[in-house]
DNA sequence: TTATTCCCATAGACATTGTCTATATCTCCT
DNA sequence: AGGAGATATAGACAATGTCTATGGGAATAA
């Protein structure tokens, strides 16, 4: 086309003008000199104007020539930089990773793979977003983060959610409760006891209350909150039971502040995933995180 | 070559991204949309990383991309200056035109050509670098000036020098030497005068030197100077008969307080000249120049 | 001076690759 | 469901970028 100037042209001009040579600017650009004076005559015929003058030992840049050069050195030297950037990010030397997740899932799920995530890839900087399910996907969809990690199921179609992990949820109590230690407790049982469930809406508030529904009981909480520490430290405290993963109260369990409160039913599993948008393209390293996640496991990201 | 990549890509990607649509970027580019599919494909696989994710209703920038656009566009807005400023510096309406010469050409000579270049040329800003003529070489010669004027010949074979105006020089008076008004002098009868010539190293100076010893006589200035105004103003006192072209005290020979000293042998004529470096090109405001200074004259440049 | 070397310009042939047309696929919207 | 509009892909063609070969000029050295 005879609209616009070649931006490849300004790449050999650049090199001229800064060797003072078309061969040495030929040998820098893996180019023969008569390419690179060709080029050269080309934009001079753009310009109409002459950008250097030939003497016997190379060239020299006339005014205007100095004048073009002036912006192309800038604009070739954010060229160069934006390709050394691009080269880090593919290398993962640089970039950020943008994560939604709760609170718990990131201190008790994720904290682990976020700090070999970190070790490995130092250059990247990690931002974490902390907020509820609907809140992620929101986040999501804006393009505010790169991957979320909720619990499942997940059924918006532009998401896409690889399970990565199971958390067994249960009952506890502190040790005002001691007394039901040994017991396995029918759900009308537990009933009689103050329950403390995490907000409504919730993935694993919605998943016990259908237990309950499904056998004709209505599960009210004594008391709701909005984070999974205050659901453990209200447990401690001897404030009711409970419903917490279990694999949020391993420390507690072990150092004997809380106990499980067995139930006569069994609970389903809750799933964990990683939530990505099905039609973006995954960063880098979004790629590399999902993949140290599903190192271990055996998931694979598609 | 596989070596670096095809600075034309970013144009299209610059195009791409600010549109946010492949097909509104082939238009921009007068390209067909696969084109533009195709260019943003092969920048993808350079860098090994993914630029826009693909919608529905066009492309979005991914992180990458965002990365990569954030230097990419101030690059193609530095091109983009860059190529105005060329169209300027063509049609001359913008740049710098410098020229050298002495005070006395200037003010004599070329004044009214310079007056009627700025009314043409108004975004062309002068510079106008006063010294002698080894100096204006020397200036030529350092690319400090872009045009010197000055007296000829010229013997340097790296300067070319266009012979634009003659002068004739003569010797003048003022009214305290009234007696000579009427008489012709023959050489001999001038030297019983105090003389004021120019300063030694001036082209003048040497021409008339020369007309002297030609006829075995030997010119001694009682005052020497180093400028016109000088020779005029002592002149003009009394102090002795300057040595000066006639173009220069046209003013002062028409109001009377000077006069033309006539002697018996002819002056040749100053020859003056417009000088540029052989082998370096002219800029397009200096071309411009000579040709307005031509123009009147006949006189071609070379 | 003459020879040599280094540089740039030019010409013409060749092959790369940039570009187009035609078509497929997908998503959104009616 | 079907149409509109977006991007992706395939394959053919041609523009043009690149090379080799060569010539000319200016500086350098003998």
């Amino acid at each position: 086309m005879s609209m616009g100037i070649n931006h490849e042209l300004y790449k050999v001009f650049y090199w001229a003008a800064k060797t003072g040579s078309l061969t040495q600017a030929a040998r820098k650009l893996y180019l023969t000199q008569p390419s690179v004076s060709h080029a050269i005559k080309q934009l001079e015929e753009r310009f109409g104007v002459t950008l250097f003058s030939r003497t016997a030992r190379g060239v020299e840049l006339t005014q205007e020539g100095a004048v073009l050069y002036s912006y192309i050195e800038q604009s070739q030297m954010l060229i160069t930089l934006a390709e050394e950037k691009m080269a880090a990010l593919r290398n993962l030397e640089s970039g950020e990773l943008r994560i939604g997740g709760s609170d718990s899932l990131f201190k008790h799920y994720l904290l682990p793979y976020l700090e070999k995530f970190h070790e490995r890839y130092p250059g990247i900087r990690l931002h974490l977003n902390h907020g509820t399910t609907p809140e992620i996907i929101g986040f999501l969809k804006e393009g505010r983060i790169d991957l979320g990690v909720a619990r499942m199921p997940i059924v918006d179609p532009q998401i896409q959610a690889t399970e990565t992990y199971q958390l067994q949820d249960c009952f506890v109590a502190g040790m005002r409760y001691a007394h039901l230690k040994d017991e396995v407790l029918s759900l009308e049982r537990l009933l009689e006891y103050p329950i403390i469930l995490f907000s409504r809406n919730s993935r694993a508030r919605m998943t016990i209350t259908e237990v309950f529904q499904s056998r004709g009981l209505s599960l009210r909480p004594e008391i709701e909150v909005g984070s999974v520490d205050l659901l453990i430290e209200f447990a401690k405290r001897g404030l009711g039971i409970s419903y917490v993963a279990k694999e949020f109260v391993t420390k507690e369990l072990e150092e004997g502040v809380l106990f499980e409160v067995r139930i006569d039913v069994p609970l389903p599993p809750a799933r964990v995933g990683i939530l990505t948008m099905s039609n973006v393209p995954l960063s880098g390293a979004a790629s590399a995180f999902i993949e140290l996640v599903c190192e271990g496991n055996g998931n694979r990201n598609v």
